[in-house]
DNA sequence: CGTTGAGTTGACCATCGTCAACAGGAGTGG
DNA sequence: CCACTCCTGTTGACGATGGTCAACTCAACG
């Protein structure tokens, strides 16, 4: 469906079976520089790693559901997540996409609050959450890297609010792209292509539209000469208006 | 507009003459257990005291804006406040109200995020923040608070999704009539009234909708003899009628 | 070559926004 | 004490944005 190796150098990481402990260690992890590993050196990390364990998830099968017990915490290292939550009666919000780098289980709450799905092949590395837990209560610098973690979805969160509550459906469309291009931006070399793993549901489920009017906006924004359909992505040929659409 | 002692016996935390140390101290504090406070003990009290500073904030006017740089972080200690983010064209999004026991600026960004207005009069604690990073920075049971009072945040920014995205106006009212008393009850002894110290127009801002929409809804939900109007307030007559509308 | 599933497009419609008028309370000043 | 204004909230009429329903294309896959 989607390439992920043409997005992320990322995905090269070697992937081994599921649940088994990985030969890929934490010093050579391409992820660790972005993710909550950071905060930790090397004698650190080599503690964090006997209780890490590596998987590989296929497209669109479930990392974990909402309403699990939160019995593990996950550090993504290559692929795209799908975060969402459903309704009683099928509607849906996506509250985010996670990429790599991206910790899953910050709440450290009970229950995870929302649903995790594959988009693309995606690699994990994965903790016990006890045993992560306890490890965190004494490394500060680790704690101090979750919050941050934490505070920056918070932020992340109320951007979206924004965008949820008050714009309008092209606004949306244009946000969803220039943030999404800010966020790959940081992953890799700029690319000429702007990767979409996400569906148009996906899409139409992060921005509280149908997928009829998101199909209807690119379609749009393809006409206006604003952003090229290649497969699965487009390119982006007016960063500027797109940008002036989408405000702030 | 609205008094507060009717909602929060918090409200009659001494007031002192803002920016002055106050007389009240920590260990008589009556939102300390439910703030982020409730890490520290008797000792880190004392040192957490030496920094913090007092504040009374009259209605209508402004904590911090959302550009300012945060050179301060804050509990609140009486009152409530609102926290929005405006577009440049004058649309508003209200992130959230905060109550006693609340802390603003989380964050730990070099911006606030969002701005800070009280809707009634309010006292807050104030702290100078490189003062309290280098405080928390020495106090592992802070910083853990910290990211505990974080990711719940975060948790309710993602409900707050849900509802922005995913729910139609009266849903939408019916959630946040639901969530609003359960936080107050949460702070005070049941009372039969729901205080609303926000007017209108920050309903709808809150719930990405117009004053007319809310006012409506209100006005059917009433008909509908699921609440009653009362001076500043709701009384929630079918509490189970407005669950099953809020759903989850 | 038929099937399936994602995406696109059109016609129509409903929810909610816009615009406007009005009600009622608080504060002000004669 | 009574006009007067101001502000918030309410209600109605109308309209637009985006949702609903349906038909269609196209690529992937057997």
């Amino acid at each position: 469906m989607f390439d992920t190796t043409n997005v992320r150098p990322l995905a090269s990481v070697k992937p081994c079976h599921e649940g088994s402990a990985c030969a890929t260690p934490c010093d050579a992890c391409q992820v660790r520089l972005v993710s909550v590993c950071a905060a930790l050196d090397v004698d650190e990390l080599e503690q964090l790693e006997t209780i890490a364990q590596h998987a590989v998830i296929q497209p669109r099968s479930m990392v974990f559901h909402e309403a699990d017990i939160a019995h593990t915490v996950y550090t993504i290292t290559s692929g795209t997540v799908k975060l969402y939550k459903d309704l009683p009666d099928g509607r849906r919000q996506v509250v985010g996409f996670a990429l790599p780098g991206d910790f899953l289980g910050l709440a450290l709450a009970d229950r995870f609050g929302f649903s995790a799905e594959a988009l693309t092949k995606a690699t994990l590395c994965r903790f016990d959450r006890k045993r992560f837990t306890t490890l965190v209560e004494t490394k500060p610098a680790l704690i101090r890297r979750l919050h941050q973690v934490a505070s920056h979805e918070l932020a992340l969160a109320q951007e979206q609010m924004v965008i949820l509550g008050r714009r309008r459906a092209d606004e949306r469309l244009a946000c969803f792209l220039v943030r999404w291009r800010e966020r790959l931006t940081r992953l890799q070399p700029d690319s000429p292509t702007l990767p979409l793993p996400m569906g148009r549901q996906d899409i139409a489920d992060h921005l509280g539209l149908t997928i009829e009017t998101v199909s209807r906006t690119v379609s749009r924004f393809a006409r206006e000469r604003l952003i090229l359909n290649v497969p699965d992505g487009v390119r982006v040929l007016d960063a500027r208006r797109l940008a002036a659409l989408a405000v702030g």
